[in-house]
DNA sequence: CATTTTAAGTCAGGCTTGTTGACATTCCAA
DNA sequence: TTGGAATGTCAACAAGCCTGACTTAAAATG
């Protein structure tokens, strides 16, 4: 930091290591903030109209990709505490978006499933946010999406990374759990 | 830059606007969700030490990166209220990390740079940030964080792209404005 | 010069979303 | 059967964002 940026030519021939200057680095950092910034301002959009927030979005999201799964699984996806999970939940419990009906497995839990009208707005949320999302990858192209997909799988945790991929990517190793 | 950089093969086939599909974005949108996430972590950790937030961060970050910026130019990079900046900034004035100097030219402006305790903090931030950044541009290879890039540029409101890519780039188009 | 506009700062109050702590319920295993 | 673990709820608080209504100072304008 502080130091100048020397900057010698562009990516020559052998030239290896040049994109792991500080300076690259910082870039995709504030690359980051900036993207990431304006990706989630689309959905905020939808949801200021509901009078909901981003923590509504991801309960909605991930219930929606995982039907029936558990409070605690939730908050394991989530990584928050089950206290501030619990506000927004009840909210869309009470508003009839999401359904919590009790475990017959296991009485203690709570599992979780959108209703039609749930289903309804995470349909407006993920057009909301696909729209620029299928704009750039398609500006990209196809080799640009694979590097940008490498690259932010990497950033996630290691502990948590084969998991998350796991639900990312839709396969479901501990499936059979509800 | 934009432009699809023609290297056939490598990818999981021949097969076209594939990676285009509704659940290929959905994947960009969730893994943009969890990278963040732990991406600010690494920084968060060293803030919680000082008693600082997230909003501190940005706020030295581009004051660190643009020495002498104005507050009307950093509440711009930041997109939120004066109200909200100043209370960060007025924190980070009073403890020392931050200089704010009436302007020469204008004298209602208030220029602003770090004191070296600033600087102190900024540094350890990025070490932190700059680690994980890193190992995964190394673990991706150069190809994958060029792609990287690519998206997370075209991601940025389209109004706005230009004059946020100078900034990152570091190029300065406005740069006699002190 | 008088007026208007601009830059910055302040006060008051509200909202979302995160936190801890205390507590009730349910299940299971010693 | 009883104690511990898992699950969920209620209450209180903090960070960090927002809006609205000002004030002060300096610059720009007519």
């Amino acid at each position: 930091m502080t130091q100048p940026r020397s900057r010698p030519a562009k990516l020559s021939g052998g030239e290896r290591l040049l994109f792991l200057t500080d300076d690259q680095l910082r870039q995709g950092v504030e690359l980051m903030f900036f993207a990431y910034r304006d990706m989630v301002a689309d959905a905020d959009r939808v949801l200021a109209e509901r009078g909901y927030g981003r923590a509504h979005h991801r309960c909605l999201h991930f219930i929606w990709r995982r039907p029936g799964l558990s409070v605690a699984e939730l908050l394991d996806i989530l990584s928050v505490t089950k206290q501030s999970l619990n506000r927004v939940l009840r909210q869309l419990v009470r508003d009839g978006l999401v359904e919590s009906r009790v475990g017959q497995a296991d009485r203690r839990q709570r599992l979780l499933r959108l209703t039609p009208r749930g289903e309804d707005l995470v349909r407006d949320l993920a057009n909301a946010q696909n729209a620029r999302m299928r704009r750039v990858f398609l500006e990209a192209g196809p080799e640009a999406v694979h590097g940008f997909k490498t690259v932010l799988a990497g950033m996630i945790d290691e502990g948590r990374r084969a998991a998350v991929l796991d639900l990312v990517e839709d396969r479901f190793p501990e499936g059979g759990k509800r």
